[in-house]
DNA sequence: TCAACTTTGTGCATGGCTTCACAAACGTCT
DNA sequence: AGACGTTTGTGAAGCCATGCACAAAGTTGA
C-alpha cells in the first residue's frame, strides 16, 4: 500500500488552482441530492475538459470507479483534504475601509474552512467598531494576538502606498501566506506566499479583449495606420 | 514599413496578463521623475526576468534603444495603446451590495482608462442612493441606458444565485465583457468575454500551500501514513 | 458465467510559455 | 573615427500544461 498521494506527490499549480472550483460544484451537486457523477458531466459544470478533468483528479489518487464515475461525497471530501480544508485556517484582515469590509462580511469567507479571527486598522475612526462579531482594532496588536490565538492567512485591503509596510508587518508576526487587494508589488523573504487579486488588472485585460472585437469588428485603424 | 504590430500580431494571453504590471509600474517611476529603465531594472521591480519582459514587450513593437534602455513614458504610452486604454472604457456594476460599494469607491477604478456610468441593484432600500456621483436603478433600466450611453464593460458583484440571471440580461442587452465577483461559472455564447475574480479561490489556494509547508516543516502525518 | 457497454486512469503527442544565450545596435570615450 | 562597454531583440532549447486515444476495470443484462 501507498500513502495518500496528495501528501507525497508534487501537484501541478495549474491543478492546484482547478480544485475549488471541482469542489464548489460538488458542493452544489451534493445539496442538490447528486449522488455520483461521471467526469464527463462535471467537466461541462466546470467549463473544462473531461480529460483534463480526470488527469487533475488523478494526481490526488484514484477516487473514481470505472464505468460509474465519482461519488459526489466521497470526492469533495478528497479535495477537501487536498486543499486542507478540512480544518478551519484562521485569517486576519488588515485595513477596513469599504473593501475590507466587504471582505469581513463576504458570504465565501463563512464557507467552510476559513474563520476571520481578526480585523485591523489604525483610523481611529474605525476603533472598536464591529463586523461580524469582530472588534477592528489597531495593527499593532496584531503581534500580541498571533501569539495567543496564532494567524495563518493576512488579508491585505490597504491603499497601494500602505501595503508593503503592512505587509512587512504580517510578515514579522511569523505570517507567512498573505492574500494582497492593494494594487502593489509587494517584496516577501523565501517562504513566503503572495497571492494578488487586482481589479484594474482584470478590468485591463478585459479592455485589451475588447478592443480587439471592436477592431475585427470592422473598424478602420489598421488600413489607415498601413501605407 | 509595417503597421504597429500591437495591431496585427496576436499578442499572447500570458503576455496580456503582464502588462497591466508593466504599466502600474512605469507609471510610479515616471511620478518620480525617473526617464528611463532597463529591461533588468523595471522587471526587478515587477518581479519578472528581464527576458521575459523583453520578450514581452517585443510583441508590441521595438521601442526600446539598445546601450540604453526604455523610454519611460513612451513605454507607458504604447502599453496603454495596445491594451487599449487611450481612451475611457464605461463600466456598469450590477449588485450594490459591499462589494458593490467597495468596487465603486475603489481607487483602481478612478485610475485613467475607465469610467462608472451606472449603478444598478433591485433592492428598493438601495434605490436611488448615490455612489460617486452615480445612481443606483433597477436593473431593468440598463437596456435604454446601454442604447443611449453604450456601456462596454459589465461588472457582477451579486450574489450566486443571481450571478447568471444577470449576466443573461447584460449579455441580452450588448455587453460582451464581463468581470464577475460571484462564486459561479457563467455560460455565456461565443464573442462574450468573462473574467471571474474569486476571493474563496484564492484563499483555498493559500491554504493548499500553507498546508504543505507545515507538512514538510516536520509534521509527521506523511510518516504515520506510510507504514 | 459471459458478452456488451460504460467510464476511468494514463502514455504520448502537441502546443505554448519561459529561459538561455548571443548577435546586432547604440552611446561614450579617447 | 574607431574601439569598448552596455542593453536590446530574438532564434533555439527546455519545460509545463493540455488534449487525444486507448487499455484496464468495472457494471449490467441475459
Amino acid at each position: 500500500m501507498s500513502a495518500d498521494p496528495a501528501l507525497r506527490r508534487e501537484i501541478p499549480d495549474a491543478t492546484v488552482a482547478r480544485l475549488p472550483e471541482y469542489l464548489r460544484t460538488l458542493s452544489r451537486l451534493a445539496e442538490d441530492g447528486v449522488l455520483s457523477v461521471s467526469s464527463e458531466e462535471l467537466a461541462a459544470e466546470v467549463g473544462v475538459r473531461s480529460a483534463q478533468l480526470r488527469k487533475d483528479l488523478s494526481h490526488l489518487g484514484s477516487y473514481g470507479v470505472r464505468g460509474v464515475g465519482y461519488d459526489v461525497e466521497t470526492l469533495a471530501l478528497e479535495i477537501s483534504r487536498a486543499l486542507g480544508l478540512t480544518e478551519d485556517w484562521p485569517v486576519a484582515i488588515v485595513g477596513m475601509g469599504n473593501l475590507g469590509h466587504a471582505l469581513a462580511s463576504y458570504s465565501g469567507f463563512v464557507t467552510k474552512g476559513f474563520r476571520i479571527v481578526g480585523l485591523y486598522d489604525d483610523d481611529p475612526a474605525l476603533a472598536d467598531e464591529r463586523v461580524v462579531g469582530v472588534r477592528i482594532r489597531p495593527l499593532r496588536e496584531l503581534v500580541d494576538h498571533h501569539q495567543v490565538d496564532p494567524i495563518a492567512i493576512g488579508v491585505i485591503a490597504t491603499p497601494a502606498p500602505a501595503a508593503q509596510a503592512v505587509c512587512d508587518a504580517l510578515v514579522g508576526a511569523g505570517i507567512s501566506s498573505i492574500l494582497n487587494f492593494a494594487p502593489a508589488v509587494l517584496s516577501v523573504p523565501d517562504g513566503v506566499d503572495v497571492r494578488r487579486v487586482d481589479l484594474s488588472t482584470e478590468l485591463q485585460i478585459l479592455a485589451f479583449h475588447a478592443q480587439r472585437k471592436s477592431l475585427a469588428a470592422g473598424d478602420l485603424r489598421t488600413a489607415v495606420v498601413a501605407p
